[in-house]
DNA sequence: AGGAGAGTACGAACTAGTTAGTACATTTGC
DNA sequence: GCAAATGTACTAACTAGTTCGTACTCTCCT
């Protein structure tokens, strides 16, 4: 009826056939798909496109994510799991709060810096208004012990009395995310309109330490500083 | 042939027809799609949605504006202007180094907060790379004046003795942006992994000081810190 | 003054190509 | 043998861009 399987048997004994592996694709399809998304956006990604780009095809992203929004969906919580697990691998605990707080800051800015495609992700979430967020709870437990470390730090240095009282965790979580997240997320506008390449390694040194410098001199009570 | 055009002879009698007006079809155009393109992105938003929005049609946005890209691209400047015009409102020449760039940071925190649609657009074009801001000579013209500000700012600083030396006004300028850019560009992130409203007043208050303050902190001479 | 032309402004219907999603058949591993 | 996993070919809906035709406005000629 059809020759078109014919090569199937063949290729089967040739090469050891690929073994079914629902894990494997299922990832392969999570990772080709969160790098076209990150690219270009939900609407602007194509699902053939990522089909193509997968080690599967595209009948396998429906059969294991229903549609073009849940694998949408997949791909953001891939995402913030990786980037989240990469932040755990981070250890203050000993440190003095000082040094803890520098370290912290360094390590966002790096850690921002390294991941541009979550950063990317989480542009193009914001454009939707985080409604995919919103649906998935896997997310947000993941990031609620995001800012842990954070109340740790400033517990302790308070108790030093080298940081100054009245601050709220979450808001310099906040502003350390603003100066490390706007790094990446607008570099591209911000260097074509000054004419200056702060993506250059000269460049990201320098507002790395600014940005470790903002929070130290923010945290810090006066009458600590140098 | 047709019959299709009958009626217009009736309809151009039976109401007086709106008269031509190119600019007002152009700019209402154009604001109806700044509107759309920020809300969906480039290849989110529909040239038929956008052609129903306005007092115009389909036929006229391909009329004035060639494609849908060039399109993007005229509704892009026509932000950038109009939020630069705002942005010249501000006169701080005449007061003293810490009020100025005090009142400079409140400025740009209240205009950035107000003008989210502006915010949405560079967070697209971020996700595009820039790459149409960079086709655009007239963007780089508007904006490479904006820190004229900062720099005068900052040169009377340290004229005055209250900043310290060795700082880069773009730097300064980038620091700033970034607080008052995140508090826009990732507010729906942010309050829904943390579960709390940072858009709130209550919160935008906090925020808006805190940026000041640590933009001040920053800035200022250690010595010459309260 | 007024009418012929020309260029500009506008509208409705159409098209070619794309795109998310599906039906059906087949293979693989247990 | 059976259920999970996979491949191929298709479709219905959508979407950027176009075609063809009309109406308005200004100018310039006489």
């Amino acid at each position: 009826m059809s020759t078109r399987l014919e090569p199937t048997k063949n290729r089967a004994r040739a090469a050891p056939t690929r073994a079914q592996d629902p894990e494997g694709t299922r990832q392969n399809i999570i990772e080709v798909a969160a790098q076209e998304f990150a690219l270009n956006g939900l609407s602007g990604a194509r699902i053939d496109e990522i089909a193509a780009k997968t080690r599967s095809s595209k009948r396998m992203i429906y059969y294991y994510f229903g549609s073009k929004e849940g694998l949408y969906l997949s791909a953001l919580e891939n995402a913030y799991r990786q980037v989240r697990e990469g932040e755990a691998q981070l250890d203050v605990a000993g440190l003095p709060p000082l040094d803890a707080l520098k370290r912290l800051v360094e390590f966002t800015f790096d850690h921002h810096h390294q991941h541009e495609e979550f950063i990317r992700m989480v542009m193009i979430e914001n454009i939707h208004h985080g409604e995919f967020l919103e649906r998935s709870g896997v997310i947000r437990e993941l990031n609620v012990t995001a800012i842990g470390n954070i109340e740790a730090i400033y517990a302790k240095g308070l108790a030093d009395g080298v940081f100054r009282p009245g601050l709220d965790p979450l808001e310099i979580h906040w502003q350390i995310s603003a100066l490390c997240f706007f790094n990446v997320s607008n570099r591209a506008t911000f260097s074509k309109i000054f004419g200056k390449d702060v993506g250059s390694p000269a460049a990201q040194a320098s507002l790395r330490q600014q940005a470790v410098e903002m929070v130290l001199r923010f945290v810090t009570r006066p009458d600590q500083l140098p």
